[in-house]
RNA sequence: GGGCGGCUAGCUCAGUUGGUUAGAGCAACGGAUUUACAUUCCGUAGGUCGUAGGUUCGAGUCCUAUGUCGCCCACCA
């Protein structure tokens, strides 16, 4: 056996594991068995994106949900994947084009699309190979691309079905355009954002009576070519006399424009007049169409001017043409005022830019399943974590608008429409719809848009499995509904719910709703921000490298340290130094294990916990040896209860409080004491039976280093995986202790926890005395307790090493030397120098005044008659407890204080 | 405008169904170390739980109001 090294080493350690696992697919699912599947849809990332921060904590979280589920022997399936990311990569490969002089117009849509797949395959998939340094453990020869041709047929499958049950339309309708992108563009990917503009107020003359005027108001005066009308509220006395006349358009004198009456007009805004420009503006859209008015857009897609915008404007970039639209109407007179006005304007969430309304022919889904999909949460047979969660969800579906799931780009998947050549496209009884197109297709010409790459992600749950395709499917058919969904709130409309709409309206058979949820549980993951709360951002600088940190910590470290600062559901606020402790726990852990190789070590002795548990002889446990294995148990029983609930941060936390605290701190300092051979063999048998257990639950945190010990310790002699290791429960640990005629001692652990207290009480004396001056001194002690003494007399070696001092003796009377009280013992110190009585009377003053206001509380409340007759007896019962060993200390402390 | 979440020690957070003296980690300060680990260990100090009311024998925990920060949704030009 070759020795650890003495500081842990992760960089060799992790590529050496996780090439073992490749090589010997691990990772992928078993071809049959009988065992309980489990299954995991990792959310695909961009393609072409790179690994951040997000990526970790999500990605992680799913590695513990698998490692786990294949430790309690399931079958299961992590499918991970890459999107085509349409309006992201296109706008990228498009800005390249325009480098080298070219654009897609110009290149035709063949040889776009083969360049964008070029840009693909050399920029792509490097996340996949980022995610694995990460120590992740999906199927990776599984791997899913939402333009694969399979996933491809999916998702055309999806819409000619769609369509086929009557959910997906052709319309002409107003939509969010994306000037830069120039594409429609969905509710959800345009955000509000306030915005510092101006309101501007315009007057209109009246044509029918001379020299007067229509006062309006407008933030967008740049689309005053396009009105077609006035329109004030009917109720509105102001304007009520004008209602049926004309005015001129202040731009376009001979222009006429009616001024009409509608209840859409709010009479206490602005000045109660609106102008209606139906082509730009959703409202303005909805009153032309009441009122039959003509419809003006004087945008290019672009959003620069048209000619409709007349000469001086034509060309002009739309916030140019407003300055000089401004300019005109000053020049003009027309211009009454100009005044700051905070007001909501929408961007594309993609390129950073006002959206323009516009009216246009797009296709849209009506969605199906949307009752089934609320019951399906509100009942949780799909139980969200956090549940707040599931309001937002609600909320969404309760307002829920068609979905635009055209875009006018190239990079997607291509809607499966055919229109016969030269035809009208709107006669829709003449269309084609199929995934493979028409026989003839040289009488057709295809739809030229591409579906919404969200589209393509709301059948990921069934693509990835092989659906619709019968003979793919079958295999996997028993992995549906997957288990576990591990996301970010953020998409919770994108994806989410788009994704369980899908699976209920398409896979309905034998289960019901309950076989048609994609997954039972969706945990949602926080936002994970700077030390300062903000988001993480290139523009920042606040990011840090993810590979660095794996590089600097490990990725055992990064991921201990990522995961005990992210509560559930919670915004994580990321500090490195977190990660660094994660760094120094793996190191201990591996010390723990070189400490335990240094006493007669032989690895064949812990090939299973039959050898291990062969070794403990109940005759030589002492009471550490039952408080250990207590706290072990009760760890790792708190540990799966708060897995259970989805509670990372807690259930690790258990651990490492356990390893360093009870394992390390406080058992191993206990059995470095313990110096009979006898004793000693079944010491080194408990810490191999508790290590034991440490690495199994601690591997799904930390892969890499627990895999390392697990080897390099003989735990397993046949080389089988720690992930593939059986991980035994409490009960069952319990159970096999006793089958060897050990059961644990309720007794035993009280003392040691007595103990623990007093070697505190020793410990805070002698910092108190001065450390070095107080090394090997003496202490005295003196209880009224025979039980007291007695635990006391019994550890005594255990006391004295662990506090470092030499002797102890029990007195009667008390000292006159610097004293501490604990759990109705008083311990002093002898001390080389004289007592400074002044400070230590002033001490024991301070604390029975603590002590005795603590009397008074409690008598109070016992006096209480409410208190007694209705408080429950535990509670009472406590106050009297607690009272009476008040009451002693007290007595004690005052006999002290006399005795100085 | 509607909804959600946070507000507990200098910082980051725990605090389960209301019940003993409100906890942890980090930072601070003081110390230790001849069977692993200074990437270690021990100890000390530090909060009255955003504010104000209320319910209750008893409230960080429940109710009402309010402040503040953040997020989501929403077509007032």
């Amino acid at each position: 056996m070759e020795p650890l090294p003495k500081a842990y080493q992760h960089k060799d350690i992790e590529s050496k594991w996780y090439r073992h696992c490749l090589e010997h697919r691990a990772f992928e699912v078993p071809e049959t068995s009988s065992a309980p599947t489990f299954a995991v849809m990792m959310p695909p990332p961009n393609v072409t994106g790179v690994l951040h921060m997000g990526h970790l904590l999500n990605n992680t979280i799913q590695d513990i949900l698998v490692r786990r589920a294949r430790q309690e022997g399931k079958r299961v399936l992590w499918i991970p994947g890459t999107d085509h990311a349409g309006i992201a990569t296109q706008t990228k490969v498009e800005k390249v084009l325009a480098k080298e002089g070219l654009s897609r117009q110009a290149l035709g849509r063949e040889a776009f699309i083969q360049r964008v797949k070029a840009w693909r395959n050399s920029h792509g998939d490097i996340i996949s190979q980022q995610l694995q340094k990460l120590g992740i453990s999906p199927a990776w020869e599984h791997k899913v691309h939402t333009l694969d041709p399979d996933y491809s047929r999916t998702v055309l499958h999806g819409f000619v079905e769609l369509h086929k049950r009557g959910y997906i339309y052709r319309g002409k309708r107003m939509i969010h355009w994306c000037p830069i992108s120039r594409t429609a563009l969905s509710d959800e990917e345009v955000i509000m954002k306030p915005q510092s503009g101006f309101l501007y107020h315009v007057r209109y003359a009246v044509v029918e009576t001379v020299g007067a005027f229509i006062e309006v108001a407008t933030t967008r005066p740049e689309t005053i070519m396009g009105d077609v009308a006035i329109a004030v509220h009917p109720d509105d006395e102001r304007h009520r006399a004008l209602i049926g006349k004309h005015v001129h358009s202040p731009i376009f004198g001979a222009t006429i424009l009616p001024i009409i009456a509608d209840t859409a007009v709010d009479p206490t805004f602005g000045t109660g007049a609106l102008k209606i420009t139906p082509a730009h503006d959703r409202v303005d859209f909805e009153i032309g169409q009441r009122h039959h008015l003509p419809f003006i857009d004087i945008f290019n897609p672009d959003a620069t001017l048209n000619n409709l915008a007349g000469k001086d404007f034509e060309g002009l970039d739309r916030f140019t043409a407003r300055e000089k639209v401004v300019q005109f109407l000053e020049q003009r007179g027309a211009l009454v005022k100009k005044f700051p006005h905070e007001h909501h304007v929408g961007f594309s969430e993609r390129a950073g830019v006002p959206i323009e309304p516009r009216l246009s022919e797009q296709w849209f889904l009506r969605y199906p399943q949307i009752e089934k999909a609320q019951k399906v949460v509100q009942e949780s047979q799909i139980h969200f974590r956090p549940q707040r969660w599931v309001k937002t969800y609600a909320h969404w579906l309760d307002n829920i608008q068609d979905w635009c799931i055209s875009r006018q780009l190239w990079w997607g998947h291509r809607i499966p429409v055919w229109y016969p050549k030269g035809g009208d496209r709107n006669d829709l009884s003449k269309i084609h719809i199929s995934i493979d197109g028409p026989p003839d297709p040289e009488n057709w010409e295809q739809e030229e848009d591409v579906l919404d790459t969200w589209f393509s992600s709301a059948f990921w749950c069934l693509g990835t499995l092989g659906w619709p395709d019968r003979e793919r499917f079958e295999p996997y058919k028993c992995f549906y509904p997957t288990n576990d969904l591990v996301t970010g709130p953020d998409i919770i409309f994108f994806w989410v719910a788009r994704m369980i709409i899908m699976g209920l309206e398409f896979l309905v058979g034998e289960k019901g709703d309950e076989g048609s949820i994609p997954f039972r549980n969706v945990y949602f993951t926080g936002i994970i921000r700077d030390a300062k709360g903000r988001k993480m951002s290139k523009s920042l600088g606040n990011s840090p490298e993810p590979l660095e940190l794996i590089e600097k910590y490990g990725a055992d470290g990064l991921r201990l340290g990522l995961l005990s600062m992210a509560p559930q559901g919670q915004d994580v606020l990321f500090d490195e130094t977190r990660i660094e402790q994660g760094r120094f726990f793996c190191n201990k852990l591996w010390n723990a294990f070189r400490f335990r190789q240094t006493h007669s070590f032989d690895p064949k002795e812990n090939r299973s916990l039959e050898t291990i548990l062969r070794r403990l002889r109940p005759k030589y446990m002492g009471s550490a040896e039952h408080f250990v294995l207590s706290r072990l148990l009760e760890t790792n029983r708190n540990c799966e209860q708060a897995l259970a609930d989805y509670e990372f941060q807690p259930a690790l936390l258990q651990w490492i409080s356990f390893f360093r605290n009870d394992y390390c701190d406080q058992y191993l300092e206990i059995s470095k004491t313990a110096h009979e051979e006898s004793h000693r063999t079944t010491t080194l048998a408990v810490q191999d039976f508790i290590l034991r257990q440490l690495l199994i639950s601690l591997h799904a945190w930390a892969p890499f280093i627990t895999e390392e010990l697990w080897q390099a310790s003989g735990y397993s002699p046949y080389k089988t995986l720690l992930m593939q290791t059986h991980r035994p429960t409490s009960e069952e640990l319990i159970e096999q202790l006793q089958s060897y005629g050990i059961v644990l001692s309720p007794t035993s652990v009280q003392e040691v926890h007595s103990l623990l207290q007093y070697l505190n009480a020793l410990r805070a004396l002698k910092a108190r005395c001065g450390q070095a001056s107080t090394r090997n001194s003496h202490v005295f002690y003196r209880t009224q307790e025979k039980e007291r003494a007695n635990v006391i007399e019994g550890s005594l070696p255990i006391l004295l090493k662990m506090a470092g001092l030499k002797h102890c003796q029990r007195v009667e009377e008390a000292l006159e030397l610097p004293s501490e009280t604990e759990s109705e013992v008083t311990f002093f110190l002898d001390i080389a120098h004289p007592l400074d009585a002044e400070t230590e009377r002033h001490r024991i003053r301070d604390e029975l005044s603590r002590v005795e206001k603590l009397i008074q509380l409690n008598q109070q409340k016992l006096k209480n008659p409410d208190f007694t007759s209705r408080a429950p007896a535990k509670a009472i019962e406590g106050a009297r407890e607690l009272l009476a060993a008040h009451l002693k200390k007290q007595s004690e402390l005052k006999a002290l204080l006399q005795n100085l």
